[in-house]
DNA sequence: TCTAAAGTACGAAGAACCTCGTAGTTTGAC
DNA sequence: GTCAAACTACGAGGTTCTTCGTACTTTAGA
């Protein structure tokens, strides 16, 4: 029985559905990874940013679209989530993608890294 | 001025556009990888099949529909394609990828060869 | 208790995507 | 020149995705 995903909702009864480490699909991570407002929300949990609340990102789209994608995230196995009152905090899952798919966020952070630093070489 | 992607066509005068190295953006290769058609042409063509005809792949998809996704790999940067006779071969673009993207599509086909294996963990 | 904050669920509109079949192009061989 | 092989271009059909607004739920605080 894998116990891995049994650490939720801590201040609150309300309950995230995640799939266990064994369950994240490569095609799936790599989905929710190309979008560009995801890959922003990646980004910046990876800067520090470590549980956030889905406020705090300042995201160009409305409440309900970001709602979206946290969702997509989530259910892709790419980033936890549990309930601090009302906030949602979000939190990458480093260790299970590092187990299953090695390297693989590491590349992904270290490229959107240099794509905000040099955006676009003029075409 | 970039000259690296002047080579092109040498049995024929049909031309292919490819997107240079500096061109290549990080969520269209994830966009492209994100795709199990896809995921499974690339895996091909890292195992030691370069230079392979699209015909040459047993994909289950069409025809039409094989060159279409051919078409979204090579405008991706994800590999180069030439002509020879009537013959479109393809080729990773390792050297590209790696300079833009380092480790990434290692941990692609990585984690592309585990999924082979394991296809599904069991829900 | 009442209110505000944070977030969810639902449905809808529009865009993008995957797939296919058909018709057309280019090439090489006879 | 004729023919087949390999591939492309085009459009269509159906699905999925992104986005939004509105209404609802849960929690914390006055």
């Amino acid at each position: 029985m894998p116990t891995t995903e049994q650490t939720v909702a801590v201040t609150s009864g309300r309950r995230l559905a995640h799939p266990s480490a064994a369950e994240i699909r490569l095609e799936t991570v790599l989905h929710a990874l190309a979008d560009p407002v995801r890959l922003t929300i990646v980004r910046e949990l990876a800067d520090g940013h470590a549980d956030m609340a889905c406020i705090a990102f300042d995201l160009p789209v409305s409440k309900s679209t970001t709602t979206h994608h946290f969702k997509v995230l989530r259910e892709a196995g790419v980033i936890r989530q549990h309930y601090e009152g009302t906030s949602r905090m979000s939190r990458l899952r480093e260790d299970d993608l590092e187990a299953r798919f090695p390297g693989l966020l590491a590349a992904v952070l270290e490229g959107a890294r240099r794509s905000a630093r040099s955006p676009e070489p003029a075409a």
